[in-house]
DNA sequence: GCAGGTCGGGTGGCTAGGCCACTTGACCAC
DNA sequence: GTGGTCAAGTGGCCTAGCCACCCGACCTGC
C-alpha cells in the first residue's frame, strides 16, 4: 500500500497526479503507451477501478487517449518547449493573449456583474484556499475562477471563448505543469483573484483590467524564472522571442 | 439494459451526457443534490462504477460537486436558461464578444503587423471584392479577414481564439437559418475591411479599434433590422435579458 | 428544558474478481 | 504474397461487498 488510506484526497486524484507527473517529468513522451490498466493498479497498490476512474479524469483533461483494445495513449502534443522548434502557440503567447481577451472581460465584467456572480467569484477564492495541497482541484478551481469571471459579463460568447483559452492551456498543460505546480505560488494566485474579485464587486473596470494584467503579468515572470532555471542556456532567449511577432 | 451494448461511445459518456442534459433542463437545479449512486444505477440500467466514472467527468467539468458520505450536488452556476428555445450564446452575444476582443486584436495588429501582413490583409479585402456575388467564398473571405488580423498580431493564440469566435458563429447559423445577407452588405463589409486594413497599415491602434468597432457595430445593427422584420415582438429583449444575471 | 452523547441508516470511496468485445499480430493455409 | 484464423492482451462493464464518513433522530443526564 503505497498510497495513504484515508488521508487526504480521493484516490483516483492521487493517481491521476501522479500519472501527470510521469508524463510531465518526460517518463511517458507524447504518444506513448502508459502500462496496461491492471499493470497500473498493480503497481500503484490499489484496485482498477481506481486507476480507470483516474485514468477517465486524466483524459477528460486532454492529456491522455484511451484506445479500446489497444491501451492507453499520451495525447501526442506538440514538441517539448525545451527543444527549439515549436507548433503550436507557446506558453508565452497564451498567456499574453489571455492578458489581452481577459483583462477586457474583466473590465466588462465589472460593469456587468450581478450580486450572485460577484459572491460566485468570493466562493471560488475561497475554495481555492481550501484546496491549496491539491494539485489538481487548484487547476480546477483556478480556471473556474476564470470561468467565472466571463460568466460574470452575461456573455456567453466569452465564457466560451475563455473555455477555449483554458482548451489551449491544456495542450501545454504537462510542460507547463512542472514549473506552476508549487503551493507558494498557489497562494499568490488567491491573492491575485482576490484583488480581481474586489474590483469587480466595486464595478471599478479599470481597476478589474489591471488587476487582472497584474495577475497574468506575474504569472508570466513566474514562469519565466522556470524557464530560466531549468535551461539556463538559451530557453529564455527562446521563449522571449516567441512572445514577439512572428515575420 | 435501456442502454445499448456496444454502439457509439464509452458508457460513463453517455450517463454524462443524460445527467448533464438533465442539470441543464433544470431538472437538477443548481444546488440540488441528485440521486444516490446506487439509484442512479438502477435508473439508468448500469452498474455503480459506470455512474461513478460519469460524476467523475462531470466533476471534471465542474458541473457537480461530491460531497462525501453526503451527496452529489449541482454546482452553483445557471447555465439553464434553455426557455426561450435557444441553446448557447444568441447572436448578439457573439457579436458584442467578437466587437470586444477583435478589437483589442485589431489594436495590437496595428502595432505588430508586419509588411506582409498589411499585404495580405489589402489581398483578402480585394479578394472579398472580386466574388462579392458568391455567397460561399465571401462568407470564407470574411472569415479570412478576420483571421489574418489576428495572425498579423503574431500571437498564434489568438489566431485561435478568433477561429474560435467563428465556429460559435458556424454553430449560431446552423439554429437560426436567417442568413440575412445581401450583397448590399457585403460592400459595406468591403469598406470596413478596407478601413481596419488601413488603420493596421498606418501602426495606428486606436484607429484600428475603432475601425473594428464600427464595422462589428453596423453589423449588429443591420442584424438588428433583420430581426424586427422577422419577428417585430421582442427578440431582442430576449438577447438582452440573457446578458443580466440568471437568478 | 436542554445540552451532549449515542446510534443507525444513508452516502460516497474503494476493493475483488469476473465476463465480454475489441484490437493486434503471429501463424497457417492457399 | 494473399487471405484467413486464432489466441493473447487490452479496455469496458458488471456484481458483490466492506469501509469511512455524515447527519439526523433519539436518547440520556444535567
Amino acid at each position: 500500500m503505497p498510497l495513504q488510506l484515508v488521508e487526504p484526497k480521493r484516490l483516483y486524484r492521487q493517481i491521476a497526479d501522479q500519472l501527470a507527473q510521469l508524463i510531465a517529468h518526460g517518463e511517458y513522451p507524447a504518444g506513448a503507451r502508459l502500462p496496461a490498466e491492471r499493470e497500473l493498479a498493480a503497481s500503484f497498490g490499489v484496485s482498477r477501478a481506481s486507476v480507470r476512474e483516474a485514468i477517465i479524469s486524466l483524459e477528460m483533461s486532454g492529456l491522455v487517449e484511451v484506445r479500446v483494445g489497444t491501451g492507453i495513449f499520451v495525447t501526442a502534443q506538440p514538441r517539448s518547449v525545451e527543444r527549439a522548434g515549436d507548433a503550436g502557440p507557446g506558453p508565452f503567447e497564451l498567456l499574453s493573449a489571455r492578458k489581452l481577451v481577459e483583462g477586457e472581460i474583466a473590465a466588462l465584467a465589472a460593469r456587468n456583474a450581478s450580486a450572485d456572480h460577484v459572491s460566485a467569484l468570493w466562493r471560488s477564492v475561497e475554495r481555492l484556499d481550501a484546496c491549496i495541497d491539491d494539485f489538481t482541484s487548484r487547476e480546477a478551481e483556478d480556471r473556474d475562477f476564470h470561468l467565472l469571471l466571463a460568466k460574470a459579463t452575461g456573455n456567453g460568447s466569452l465564457e466560451l471563448v475563455v473555455g477555449g483559452l483554458w482548451n489551449q492551456r491544456a495542450e501545454l498543460w504537462g510542460r507547463l505543469q512542472r514549473h506552476f505546480h508549487t503551493v507558494g505560488l498557489a497562494q499568490k494566485t488567491i491573492r491575485d483573484h482576490a484583488a480581481i474579485a474586489e474590483a469587480v464587486e466595486a464595478h471599478d473596470a479599470d481597476a478589474a483590467r489591471a488587476a487582472l494584467h497584474r495577475h497574468l503579468g506575474r504569472v508570466m515572470r513566474e514562469f519565466q524564472r522556470g524557464v530560466d532555471d531549468a535551461a539556463p542556456r538559451d530557453g529564455d532567449a527562446t521563449a522571449r522571442r516567441r512572445g514577439k511577432a512572428a515575420p
